[in-house]
DNA sequence: TGGCGACATGTCAACATTGGAAGGTAATCT
DNA sequence: AGATTACCTTCCAATGTTGACATGTCGCCA
């Protein structure tokens, strides 16, 4: 289960509400570990029953500032370290692509150009991402520029792989 | 739920039994979308249920041998072509490297050197797995190789990737 | 003929994930 | 002052996924 270690790794950085890691969610990390807001509050309340992080102040509405514990950036730590990543496996988009069979070859080659636009279109909207986020120094923000050249990167595989698809299928 | 639907697509090639369609699933869609036995027969019964499929012959050992119906191939072509594919999204590698910041330089780097090497693993093993399997002219064989493809590319972006990252952190 | 490995299916408990409902408080705008 | 919006948390039902256990049959070969 890694969004535990996603709401450390969040809190490594700064404390935070479980509402500011709810958005925290959505905006950076929408498109690695998306999660609910429903996941992010149980998580919190069993990370904190763990000792792994703890409530450093109470703010209006009932706001619970959370932090890192020494023991939550152990466990952090280890989890980089000493656990292998399992490999990210299911691909809905290749599985559609396994069984175009049962289409025609035209419908094949037509749904194979439509993933083609819509992998340059992501390339273009990670862009407007890149440019819309104020970078500075910090190792988040070194790692979030890596991570999004791995997703620059991953489209425009993706677009040369689709392009190329369509012309095989013909 | 793209399980059912894999299951659908794999019968639209042919006939097969749960006990088949387990082995299938362990060859050609392990990298794609792996599923466990528990999984697929429980499918099963739910699409024979259904209707999509149903069974046409009962062999020893209690074997059910399963087609797909007209409703079954139908409901294929539909999920093809008309719902749209979820993107794919969770990687726990991109996750991992958000969070590298917490260890030291030396760590990052060597982590991401080590991505790397596994990612260029990874590629010499679909090479190996290409050699392994007797392609002929069937539909499955030219999308199978499309798929096959996708993860050579995919590889091949992500060690270069990979080494351009370690890089970055030096 | 006895045993072993492959064949074949079914069931269960635990955990992950989604989506939504419910309930409330503080700040802001008109 | 009242309405709206943003903030903030908790709980729940349904579904997806994993891994293990249970159960039994058939074919082969030593």
């Amino acid at each position: 289960m890694s969004l535990r270690h996603a709401l450390l790794g969040l809190l490594a950085d700064r404390t935070a509400s479980g509402y500011d890691l709810l958005k925290l969610f959505d905006s950076s990390l929408a498109n690695v570990w998306p999660a609910t807001q429903s996941q992010i509050y149980a998580e919190l309340n069993k990370l904190a029953d763990g000792g792994l992080i703890k409530v450093v102040a109470e703010g209006p509405r009932g706001r619970k500032q959370y932090a890192l514990t020494e023991e939550g950036l152990t466990e952090l730590r280890r989890w980089l370290t000493e656990t292998e990543p399992q490999p990210n496996v299911r691909s809905e988009v290749l599985l559609r692509v396994f069984f175009l069979g049962v289409l025609s070859r035209e419908q094949s080659e037509a749904y194979l150009a439509g993933l083609a636009t819509r992998f340059a279109e992501e390339e273009n909207a990670l862009r407007e991402l890149e440019r819309g986020i104020e970078w500075d120094e910090s190792d988040l923000s070194l790692y979030g520029r890596i991570a999004l050249e791995y997703g620059l990167r991953f489209n425009a595989m993706r677009h040369e792989w689709a392009e190329w698809a369509a012309a095989q299928v013909k």
